[in-house]
DNA sequence: GATGAATGAGCCTTCATTCAT
DNA sequence: TATGAATGAAGGCTCATTCAT
């Protein structure tokens, strides 16, 4: 039973990674990585198959770990009382982004291959997943609390989309713009504060 | 001593807008573009330069001139009285936008190709310029206006450059997504409305 | 000391053929069948010690015992009394004939990959080795009627090796053009009868 | 204007017909051929665009020239009277076949390319061209002279096109075994004697 | 100035075969 | 004996750029 050599695909992954970011998913070359990882480009296609596969292989967990986590918390928040919903937070809870960002910046560069430089390779929609779950949780809250947003046409679907897209990409800027953890910590909450001024306006639940 | 033939430079700046649209920057093929011109490869070398070159010469007009415009906005607001600054607009005026969103949807293509098609070109930070540009207009309006933010700890430096960034991206997002221009109007203004929402909170200039 | 896990080979065999069927020799893939057997690609070494040897596995039987029957037929045939042969036949037997294609058509996706699928397996000259020990045949027939067909100049070797090559080539047209084994009875035998005529006009036999 | 240097086309049809010839379509390497033409591979795609191309200009003239002679021949054939047709020959010019071994033996190599090294060019199905044409031709005899061979069932479409298949594959084997010109026109002169029996009984048209 | 053939490195991928386990 | 990962050469092809004409 041939076992894959051990501490090869760590290597191959780990220059990948280097190659990846430095170049691009199109312009990294396959043979440079492996040169790199001391190794034969077929090796290459026996462990990750395919040039998308090995950019997968380093992207996946954690695109899709984040995804994953982030609809855990749907679901948690969910399940509290439209009661506990209000009190807890008006939209996004703060010890939820800290978490976020944390998760994030736990794996900085498998976000930036992401967000930077994975044209090419169909990764590039992965912010659209997170819009989408975002906008449900949102909806069923806004559904919950009574809000007349919708109804009083103050919020429509698609502005709700570009306004939640906006949200997010302009957290990823944290990564797209290499700043440090603590200053992404203060950027989202600041990010956070002010989005939930619109928001506000836009939900009017308050009393 | 012969003179560059008319028109070849026109033909060869259409065919490479619509190849470089079509694979982007890095993937895009010389050949295929002077191919479709009808010319040869070298008259691309000749008029241009480079590959490069003949992107800057699809994409510098019209965003030296976004930028150019922006800044003489810019110049006119500040010889305003500060009274009249701050009878006009709070932060970004009506106007102004639709007149923004107007420059931009005429060269639509030009942004879409900085946008969504600039990677591997150098050309990707073009919104950086803009947004220092900005962050010196709102600066001196916080000045002038006599706003405490700066004082008071509620706006640093940096969190202003990260939301006036997260705010020119969000707008750009009406060319990235392929909006109308129609629903660009009305997409930049609830943007814009949303933002002021924020800044408000922010600045705390009214009574 | 294991031994050869039974039905490995036979199921190496049938991926073998189902593979250089579909694709020819050369660009067979050895993973695609060991793949496709559930086995590695190391046990088509053992068991077969090269691409070659897979192919000749697959081929060598049918084709082998073709020859050794056909070997057989010619001994039996070279038995009776000059008297018994001419009686018999002129020059190839109704029955030896539909035996002949009832064997090929039992193996037919073993011939398939003789005739049409080996380039390269160094296979190809198959049907030569049917075509020598036929011509011996027909020397030896043509000897022991008495025929002039040498002597006169009518027939010489090299003709007689073209035109028996010509024959067999043509009854495996039956095979290369996928006929049925219906159509190939009535194909094989209008061959037959068409030659008869040009042998009757070399042999000169009949009164 | 650049022209294409001179010669290099040439001397890489050359290496490209050495090359094909010893290996084969699929497994001949553009690599070998451009580096024994002292060229780059790169200059292969110059000039004829692919791999394919490369063949094809190796192998079209000849075939298409074979085609439209024989096409031409069959014309002048048909604008004769059936009488002067049916004194001129019973099915095949002797004539006609000497200018066929002629045509191909001036282009052997071509034919050998086609007949031998072609699979995985597309080119292989060229002599079914050649029996198409050979069997309209064939046909229009047969109706002109009133043969009752089809009426009477001795003869069937299906059959006919074996017969005229195999004899010209018969024909193609002097090229296949590398036969000397002398000898091809020997043997195919015979083949034609050969088939001429097999076509009288079948066509019973003589007294 | 314009041409476009030539360059040759580089791309991703596949392959038969080997050999440590 | 069986495995299948590793090898590394080779495959066809594309590319930006150069340069003789």
């Amino acid at each position: 039973m041939a076992k894959l050599r051990e501490g090869v695909s760590d290597r191959l992954l780990d220059c990948a990674r280097e190659e990846f970011l430095a170049k691009g998913y199109e312009e990294a070359s396959l043979r440079e990585i492996a040169q790199n990882a001391g190794t034969s480009t077929g090796s290459i296609y026996t462990r990750f198959k395919d040039k998308a596969g090995l950019f997968d292989a380093l992207v996946s967990p954690s695109v899709q770990g984040l995804l994953a986590w982030f609809r855990g918390e749907e679901e948690a928040f969910r399940h509290l009382s439209s009661c506990e919903q209000a009190l807890q937070a008006y939209t996004y809870g703060e010890k939820r982004f800290s978490q976020f960002v944390d998760y994030v910046y736990d794996r900085f560069d498998d976000f930036r291959l992401v967000l930077c430089c994975s044209q090419g390779s169909g990764y590039m929609d992965f912010i659209e997943e997170l819009v989408k779950t975002d906008m449900e949780y949102t909806r069923r809250f806004i559904q919950e609390t009574g809000s007349d947003a919708f109804t009083s046409g103050r919020l429509e679907d698609d502005f709700m989309h570009m306004l939640t897209s906006a949200f997010y990409s302009g957290i990823f800027e944290t990564v797209v713009h290499n700043m440090s953890r603590q200053k992404a910590y203060g950027y989202v909450g600041r990010l956070r504060r002010f989005y939930i001024c619109g928001w506000k306006d836009i939900l009017r639940i308050s009393p």
